[in-house]
DNA sequence: ATATGGTTGGTTGTTTTAACCAACTAACTG
DNA sequence: CAGTTAGTTGGTTAAAACAACCAACCATAT
C-alpha cells in the first residue's frame, strides 16, 4: 500500500501537498472503490464516471489485476459492439481480522474484503489485565486463521465500548470494562509486528462505518446517524461519508444529553439523560416496576425476555416497549434538528420489535419536525445481517485496504 | 481561477479524479492559504511545512506574484545566511461584496481579501418582492464600489436568516422574511453576469465561517460550534475546518431541540424548545413577566435595554440574564455531548454581558460534562470586531478566491 | 579593510511520474 | 463488411522532484 506524506494540521487548513504518487494513489483508491460499490463494472464505465481517460483507467486496472485485488470476466449478452470486460472484487485472497470487545463477550472474526465473515468465535471478556487480554485476543484471531488455512491478515480492526482515540489506537476511557489509556495499537504491534494496519474504534462508530460500507438500503447513505441501543445508547455520526470523531473522540454521546430536567438518574451521574429513558436498561427497569406494581411480587427479566413477551402479545411488555419507542422518538427528534441527517439507522435487540416501536417513534418525530425537508427523514433498522459492532471492526480493517487520500471540493 | 472537474457523488465515495491541473490547483491553494494564515512567511518555510520541493514552491509563488495576490519584501534582521524574502497577501487589489439580509435590516460591505471591510452601508429589509429586493441589493453594492473607486468584485457573498441550499444558491425557507425557494444565485447572475463567484449561506453558518477564517483566539480552531443568540438561536457547526451543512441544509438547529417536555411554547409550534428559554425573545419575555409581577404595571423593553440595565447593576435584569445563562448552559451541555467540539463560540447582543452569563454557563456545563476531556471545553464570546453575519457573507466570497480542491487523508 | 569559509534562501535545467490524447486493434452485431 | 463499442499502445504534456548552482548574508582570520 502507498506510503503517506506527513500531514500537518496548521490553523484552518489541513495541509497536504500533492505529488504524482499521491495522484496515483487517489485515482487508484477511487477506481478500487468504484469496483467495490458498482461491480460488475467495465473499464469504459469507470472512465465515464470518473472522468479519467480510458487509458489511465486501463493502466490502474492493470495494476489492480496484478495485485489480485480484482478479476475480470467477459460479459456475454451485449447488444452491439465489443463486449466489455466486467471487473469484480477478487475474494479469497486478502483477509482481515475483526475483534469486538464488549463488556461481557469478546467476539472474533476473519473477514474477506467484501465484509463477508469467514469464521467466527468468542470468549468472555477478561478486562482486569488489558495487555494480557489483547494479546490473548490476538492468539484467538491467529487461531481462527490457522483453522481456515489463512496465512496472514492484511489488517486488524478492534471495536470496543468507550471513548477511543482512533488516530493513536488508544482506548482513552472505557468505564464498562474499566480500561483507561490502553494503547491497543502498541500491544498489537508488539504481539503481531508483521501486521502493519491496525485500526481501533468505538463500537457504535464502527457500526456506523459498517452500515456505510455494507448496508443495503435503497437510500444512498452518506449522511446519517447510527444509533446503537444497548444497555446504554451509543451512536456514530456519518457526514459526507466520513465518521465525525469529535475533538476528544467523544462525539455522538446523545445518550447523555439531557431531555428531562430533574428526570431519572442516569449511570453517568446526571439526571434526565436520554439513556435513562430509552435504553435497554431503562426499558427493563420500567417493565419491572410495572409488573411489580401490578402483581406485588418482584420479577427478574432481561431485555430479550421483554421482547419475546411482546412478540407473544404480552400487554405490559408491549406497553413498555411503546413507551420506549416514544422516548426514542423524543431523542431522535433532537438528533435530527442537531445534525440534519438523511437517515437514522438503529441497531440493538430492540429492532426485533420494530413494528412495535416504529409507529411510536415516527409519530413523535413527525410532530416535532419543523421544517418541510426534515419530515422526509428515514428511520430504519440496521440492514446488516451480522452483529454491527463485529462487522464494524472488520470494516475499519477493510477500509485500510481500500482507502487512501481523498480529494474534496 | 482554476476550473473544476465535474464532481460525481456516487454511493459512498465522492468521486473526484485527479490530473495534473488538479494537482497544481491543490498545491497553489495550499500555499496561498499558508501565506494568508502565516504571513510573513518565506518560500523555504512553505517548502518545509508543506513538504513540497522548494523549486515547486518557487514556481507556484511566482504565479501568485504575477497574479498580484501576494507581494514579497526582504527581511532585514536575519542572524546568519542569506535573508529570506518574506511573502505577504497583497491588499487593495481584489475585493468582494458582502450582503447580510436580516429580518429588519440588510447590510452591505466591500471587503478586501483579508476580511477587512472597506466600506459599509445598510437599508431596511424589504421582503415582499424577493427578486426586486435582491436586485436592489446589488445596486447598493455596486454603488458602494463606485464610491470607493473599485472597478469590479471578484465574488459576492450573501448571508441570510433561514435554511439555505448553499450548493445551489437557493433560499429554501426563511420564515422571518417570508421567502421560500428564492434562487438568489440566479437573480444575481442575471443582474451581474460579470461576477462569476456567488455564495449564499445561512447567517449563523456563515458567522461560523467568519470565526474560522478571521477569528483571533489562542486556540487552533478547527472543530467548533458558533452559537448565534438573537431573537432565536442559530448555529454553525464546523468539523475539521468545514461547515456541516446537513442533508437538507438544516443542521445546527439546536434552538429547536426539546429541553423541557411540555415546556414553554416556541415560535416553531412545539413546546420546550431551547430557544424558548435562552434566546433574546425568551429573555425579554422573562424580564417583562418579572417586572410586571413586581410592579403591577406593564413595561415594554428590548434586549438591549435589559443589557444596559444589567451593566448598571439592575437587579432584575441581572437575575434575568443569569437565568438565561443557566438555560444557555443546559443547551450547550447537550451540544458538547452531541458534537464534542473543541470550543463553543457565541455571538449576539448578549455577549456584552459576558461576565454575567459565563459563570452560569460554565457551572452548568462542568456539572454535566461526563468525560474527562469534555471538561476542557472552551466557551468563548466571538473574537470578531465586526458583525459576524456580515463578515460571514464576506468570508464566503473570499473563500471562493482561496479555496479549491482539498486532499484529506 | 578584505579575503574566505560557512550558512541559509532561492533559481535553473534535467529527470521522473502519471495523466492525456489520438490512433490503433479487438470483438461483437446486423 | 460497415458500424459500433471496448480496450491498448505509443507519443505528448504538465507538474513535481532532484541536483547543481547562484545569491546574500555572517564570522573570522589575515
Amino acid at each position: 500500500m502507498v506510503q503517506r506524506r506527513t500531514k500537518l494540521n496548521l490553523g484552518n487548513s489541513n495541509i497536504i501537498s500533492v505529488n504524482s504518487k499521491v495522484v496515483r494513489s487517489v485515482n487508484r483508491a477511487m477506481i478500487l472503490n468504484l469496483i467495490r460499490e458498482r461491480q460488475p463494472i467495465s473499464r469504459i464505465k469507470i472512465s465515464r464516471i470518473s472522468g479519467l481517460n480510458k487509458s489511465t483507467v486501463s493502466s490502474i486496472v492493470s495494476d489492480l489485476l496484478n495485485e489480485e485485488l480484482i478479476y475480470e470476466k467477459m460479459k456475454e449478452d451485449q447488444n452491439i459492439g465489443r463486449n466489455p470486460l466486467d471487473l469484480y472484487l477478487r475474494l479469497g485472497k486478502y483477509f482481515v481480522g475483526a475483534v469486538n470487545i464488549d463488556s461481557a463477550t469478546t467476539r472474533f472474526a476473519i473477514a474477506d474484503i467484501d465484509g463477508s465473515l469467514i469464521s467466527k468465535s468468542s470468549v468472555p471478556t477478561e478486562s482486569s489485565n488489558p495487555e494480557g487480554f489483547v494479546e490473548f485476543c490476538m492468539d484467538n484471531l491467529l487461531g481462527l486463521c490457522e483453522k481456515s488455512s489463512i496465512k496472514n491478515l492484511e489488517a486488524i480492526g478492534v471495536s470496543i465500548t468507550g471513548i477511543v482515540d482512533s488516530k493513536n489506537h488508544i482506548v482513552s476511557f472505557a468505564p464498562n470494562i474499566g480500561w483507561e489509556n490502553v494503547n491497543i495499537g502498541a500491544i498489537i504491534r508488539k504481539k503481531c509486528p508483521e501486521i502493519s494496519n491496525v485500526s481501533v474504534g468505538n463500537d457504535a462508530k464502527s457500526s456506523a462505518l459498517a452500515e456505510l460500507w455494507f448496508g443495503k438500503h435503497d437510500l444512498n447513505l452518506s449522511n446519517f446517524v447510527f444509533l446503537s441501543i444497548g444497555p446504554g445508547i451509543g451512536s456514530g455520526i456519518v457526514v459526507e461519508n466520513r465518521l465525525l470523531e469529535g475533538e476528544y473522540n467523544a462525539s455522538g454521546e446523545f445518550g447523555h444529553t439531557t431531555l428531562f430536567e430533574e428526570g431519572n438518574k442516569c449511570v453517568c451521574g446526571n439526571l434526565g439523560c436520554w439513556e435513562a429513558y430509552a435504553s435497554e436498561r431503562a426499558t427493563v427497569a420500567r417493565y419491572i416496576s410495572k409488573v411489580n406494581n401490578n402483581s406485588g411480587k418482584s420479577v427478574d427479566v432481561i431485555m430479550q425476555d421483554i421482547i419475546e413477551l411482546a412478540l407473544n402479545k404480552d400487554k405490559v411488555a408491549l406497553e413498555t416497549l411503546q413507551e420506549t419507542g416514544r422516548y426514542l422518538g423524543i431523542g431522535i427528534s433532537n438528533i435530527i434538528k442537531s445534525i440534519d441527517p438523511h437517515a437514522i439507522i438503529m441497531g440493538g435487540k430492540i429492532i426485533q420489535v420494530w413494528d412495535v416501536i416504529y409507529p411510536e417513534i415516527i409519530e413523535i418525530v413527525q410532530k416535532r419536525a419543523f421544517s418541510g425537508n426534515a419530515k422526509n427523514i428515514n428511520i430504519l433498522p440496521t440492514s446488516l445481517k451480522v452483529r454491527p459492532r463485529l462487522l464494524g471492526a472488520a470494516t475499519m480493517a477493510i477500509k485500510t485496504i481500500f482507502d487512501d487520500y481523498k480529494i474534496t471540493a
